[in-house]
RNA sequence: GCCCGAAUGGUGGAAUGGUAGACGCGAUGGACUCAAAAUCCAUUGGUAGCAAUACCGUGUCGGUUCAAGUCCGACUUCGGGCACCA
């Protein structure tokens, strides 16, 4: 039987191949449909099953479009720059081109026995010069239009790849590639302007049809915020500190400013700053720190305050202290902050650290708003006993609960004087060790007892109780007897404590955090009062700008594209450095600048790219002055080859253009694109980049170079873990292909549940899907000469076809398979079937499994080869049934299920389901309150 | 911490607000066989019952509705992305 399989397997994609079945024709009147997968990196440990699941869906719907008599375009092709090749070939001693022509014949072997149907003809690999030449030339544009451009700049170091990383391959302060934690270092690094794009990339998502979590990964990793820029004028100098703010509304609230590091003010002022040494230590120090460090301890900050240099607060004049910390980066904003303690959690923990002062400018506010309140301030008091682990409150029972002391401030009086005071009066207790004070509260309700509405301003005063010494209470008449002082635990505060406004007193009190909501504005002149904050921002950033002290400004997270890599295997930059000239493009005419063929290119300890050691290589002639002058040694990223691909695709072997104006207007955008959840944000904002870049040049039609994109869930082992070497538990395309058959591990792949989720393998369930091809094959004893579906199956047949049809388009391959099982249930239940049954049913499994299918309609003479054919349509009238089987619910709980006439009227399904034993017995001696039937699907009853 | 997802039998997973558990796997029983494998047939959410049937059941608590796995609100757990980004 496997032999059998085999050779089938084998004799048609033969013929595919010989027939050029696949093949895809430019220019066709057909329409057009572009169905692109991630081309793969040609690794050495070959085809993954994960592939296979991305490879086959992407597969059905292309067979499935050319039988809809669309032209397809469906190409494959490798990209195999890169470290791991590298890696690959100095570990086995080969070239890495040899290395990647070996990877890429096994993995093309590998694929062509899935029965993929890929169009060969347009293949490449993005280490082909003939390729690489066109990214070298389309670089050059870059360069051309001063989008490219050289600069040192602190980069983020492998040590153990021993080359620079773009900030995407290193985030999290490690290297993608191996794990270890990056370094920085300072070095002259080609960049692309990609932070010049960052608005267009998140306008351009408006007109493509990304799943919403690509849409939201690539806007987070872009990272806009919105703010101002405000300059704070330096008091020994006349010099201004620019920084930047989301929260220009809290600048009455700014109790000091810092600056990163790297500063350049520091050095510019070293003559006014008297601690130049303790800075000098800290930046060292921080230095020394790598990103992953500096991103770590994000509650213990540090930093050193600078002596002699201080800014002054425009709006009012205060003289402000500036310190320099690590929490604030150089390469965001201005590398500088308006510290505002109260309302901003870092702020708040240095502000701790370092005891400065901190000011709320915003205030919670709670309960309900009232017209003509009256005004009051007041405290609450938190007494903490922490033998006892219990806090002091005051038990009202009906007449207002339980709550903590409170009380209103007298004339003269601290908050902490008067909760002194309080507690003292209503309790007796003396001995209290002051805390802190809480950020204020503005707080609105109601006292029935004196039918006012009061607005207070309210202070929580946090205690220690040093000891249970008691005096008496000096309670007023009308108090005395009224409640009880009792000491409860967290729990008891928690839930016993309703009042909201004592509520958060205590939280604020227990919990020592900045408070970051909404609230109204105080202590900040103009803004009191405000509490909507949109409008606060908006009223201080017009006063900035009118007074010119600051700008509305927008930031972005994204930076520009560190394009260098010190590494041999890479495109090489296409650019000589001539020391009359600088930086001269290589004319075109010169493209590609070719990788020398070398023995020697092991990464190099000193940051220089193995190719700065081949002289021979490196010394050439400037293309402007005709002098001496040096290549660049540096080569490309390895995202830099999969950033145009699929234009290639599109005429691969055009060795005038990277591809005719005609084949990129022709096949336009790629309609649909599949690829991992991993390439959400690198590589796919690289791409739209790079073909925003290309539009905006005239060099290619469209903006967006994506319409639809789609990713698959990864495959895990066997009991959802990890596949991995280490764990043993990987799973070999070929072994299944060899054991069970390419069909049937491709419709496995597909039936293994939702295409989007992960799934886990499983043995017993890709034998399941064995079994059920063995059953189609035996499906064929059963057919008779008739070229008409059967009449019993007709309904199933039509229903089916719909469902395939449209699940293939959803992405729903599980349910599709399902059905085509279901399917084959009924059919197996006849005595026999039809020719037209059997090549029905063939044709809608056929992209699933395309040579099983193909085979068995060849034998049986049922048509024309399927992949050739066109696919079925079902007739809409034969979906309707005649009669359908419906439930019957007595409030809400299905009692019978009744058989009903499409063309039953309301009142004859009632009288039918109150027919029904069950139903009489379960309305008996109730009262008909309702009805409803809703036709075709159900009837309930609701008695009383 | 912030932003996305997800949670359904023994298991992978199905269900336009309308009979929860399609389909597959596994399990149990049976047929075929000297026997096993393969294949075929039947049963298979839980509890009670000989049965008819009843009650319970889609992470937890509440709400909307004649009707909730599905919609709304709060929470729990898991997965993914981002993260001293000012």
């Amino acid at each position: 039987m496997n032999e059998n399989v085999k050779e089938i397997e084998n004799k048609w994609q033969k013929y595919w191949e010989e027939h050029e079945t696949f093949v895809a024709k430019n220019g066709e009147e057909k329409e057009k449909y572009y169905y692109l997968v991630e081309f793969p990196y040609p690794s050495g440990a070959g085809l993954h099953v994960g592939h296979v699941r991305s490879y086959t869906a992407l597969d059905i719907m292309a067979r499935k479009k050319r039988m809809m008599g669309y032209n397809v375009l469906f190409p494959i092709g490798w990209d195999a720059f890169g470290a791991p090749a590298e890696q690959y070939a100095i570990k086995n001693h080969i070239h890495p081109k040899k290395a990647v022509e070996e990877n890429i014949k096994t993995f093309k072997a590998q694929i062509q026995k899935l029965g993929i149907s890929f169009d060969w003809s347009r293949e490449f690999s993005t280490t082909d010069p003939e390729y690489y030449k066109w990214t070298q030339w389309q670089f050059l544009k870059f360069f051309e239009k001063g989008m490219a451009y050289k600069a040192k700049k602190n980069i983020n170091w492998c040590p153990e790849c021993k080359t620079g990383l773009s900030n995407e391959d290193s985030s999290g302060g490690v290297c993608e590639r191996c794990g270890t934690e990056v370094v920085q270092k300072e070095k002259e690094q080609w960049m692309l302007r990609m932070s010049d794009y960052a608005e267009d990339l998140i306008d351009g998502l408006k007109d493509t049809d990304f799943q919403e979590r690509t849409k939201t990964a690539q806007i987070n990793w872009i990272g806009k915020s919105t703010g101002a820029e405000i300059e704070f004028p330096l008091k020994e100098v006349d010099e201004k500190l620019k920084v930047y703010t989301t929260r220009p509304d809290t600048i009455f609230g700014v109790t000091f400013m810092v600056i990163a590091p790297e500063h350049p003010y520091i050095d510019l002022y070293s003559g006014l700053i008297t601690n130049m040494d303790e800075i000098i230590d800290y930046r060292e120090k921080t230095n020394r720190k790598t990103e992953f460090e500096r991103t770590q301890l994000v509650k213990d900050k540090t930093g050193v305050k600078i002596e002699g240099l201080t800014v002054i607060n425009p709006v009012n004049g205060k003289e402000v202290p500036i310190y320099i910390s690590d929490y604030v980066m150089m390469n965001y904003g201005t590398g500088a902050i308006m510290a505002v303690p109260a309302h901003d959690q870092r702020d708040y923990d240095f502000a701790k650290k370092f005891g400065i002062e901190i000011i709320p400018v915003i205030e919670k506010i709670t309960g309900k708003v009232h017209e003509d309140e009256n005004y009051k301030e007041s405290i609450v008091a938190i007494v903490y006993d922490k033998k006892k682990n219990q806090y002091l409150t005051i038990n009202w029972h009906d007449l207002g609960g339980r709550l903590f002391i409170g009380g209103t401030i007298q004339d003269g009086e601290t908050p902490e004087e008067c909760a002194r005071r309080e507690v003292e009066e209503e309790t007796g207790y003396e001995n209290l060790r002051y805390i802190r004070t809480t950020f204020p509260v503005n707080h609105h309700y109601y006292a029935f007892n004196k039918d006012k509405y009061f607005e207070i301003e309210c202070t929580g005063v946090y205690f220690e109780l040093e000891n249970d010494e008691r005096t008496e209470q000096k309670l007023d008449e009308d108090e005395k007897n009224c409640f009880d002082v009792e000491w409860v635990d967290q729990q008891t505060v928690e839930t016993e404590i309703a009042d909201e406004l004592h509520q958060t007193i205590y939280l604020y009190a227990v919990h020592e955090t900045a408070f970051t909501e909404d609230g109204k504005m105080v202590n900040s002149e103009f803004l009191d009062g405000l509490t909507n904050k949109k409008e606060s921002i908006e009223k201080m950033i017009d006063y900035l700008e009118k007074e010119n002290i600051g700008t509305r400004k927008t930031n972005y997270k994204l930076q520009d594209w560190i394009f260098t890599r010190q590494r041999f295997w890479g495109e090489p930059i296409p650019i000589v450095h001539c020391d009359k000239c600088g930086w001269v493009a290589v004319p075109e005419e010169d493209l590609p600048v070719e990788l020398p063929d070398v023995a020697e290119y092991e990464p190099t300890d000193d940051g220089e790219s193995p190719l700065a050691k081949i002289t021979s290589w490196v010394n050439t002639t400037c293309p402007k002055c005709g002098g001496k002058a040096k290549r660049e040694t540096d080569t490309m990223p390895n995202w830099a080859g999969s950033s145009w691909y699929w234009l290639r695709y599109m005429d691969p072997h055009n060795d005038k253009e990277f591809a005719s104006q005609e084949a990129l207007r022709y096949w336009g955008q790629v309609d649909w694109y599949n690829g991992g959840m991993e390439h959400a944000t690198r590589h796919l904002l690289y791409a739209r980049f790079w073909n925003q870049f290309l539009f905006n040049n005239g060099l290619v039609p469209f903006k967006e170079p994506f319409k639809v994109r789609a990713s698959h869930g990864m495959i895990l082992g066997e009991g959802g873990v990890k596949m991995s070497k280490s764990l043993g538990n990987v799973i070999n395309p070929d072994d299944v292909v060899n054991t069970y058959g390419a069909d049937t591990l491709r419709t496995y792949e597909m039936f293994i549940g939702d295409y989007e989720k992960e799934a886990s393998w499983s043995e017993q369930g890709l034998k399941g899907c064995r079994r059920f091809l063995d059953r189609v094959i035996k499906l064929q004893d059963k057919v008779t000469d008739s070229f008409e579906y059967s009449e019993k199956t007709e309904m199933l047949m039509n229903k089916t076809i719909k469902k395939v049809t449209e699940d293939i388009d959803d992405l729903k391959f599980n349910t599709a398979v399902s059905a085509l099982m279901i399917l084959l249930n009924e059919l197996e239940k006849q005595e026999t079937i039809t020719k037209k049954d059997y090549r029905t049913f063939l044709t809608l499994l056929n992209p699933f499994a395309p040579h099983i299918t193909e085979e068995l309609n060849e034998k049986c003479a049922l048509g024309k080869v399927i992949c050739e054919s066109t696919w079925p349509t079902y007739d809409v009238q034969k979906l309707v049934e005649e009669t359908k089987v419906i439930a019957v619910q007595v409030n809400g709980k299905v009692r019978a299920t009744i058989e009903v006439h499409m063309d039953d009227t309301e009142d004859e399904i009632k009288k039918k389901a109150l027919k029904e034993e069950n139903v009489k017995r379960h309305i008996d001696g109730k009262e008909i309150v309702k009805t409803i039937v809703i036709k075709g699907k159900i009837v309930n009853i609701v008695v009383k």
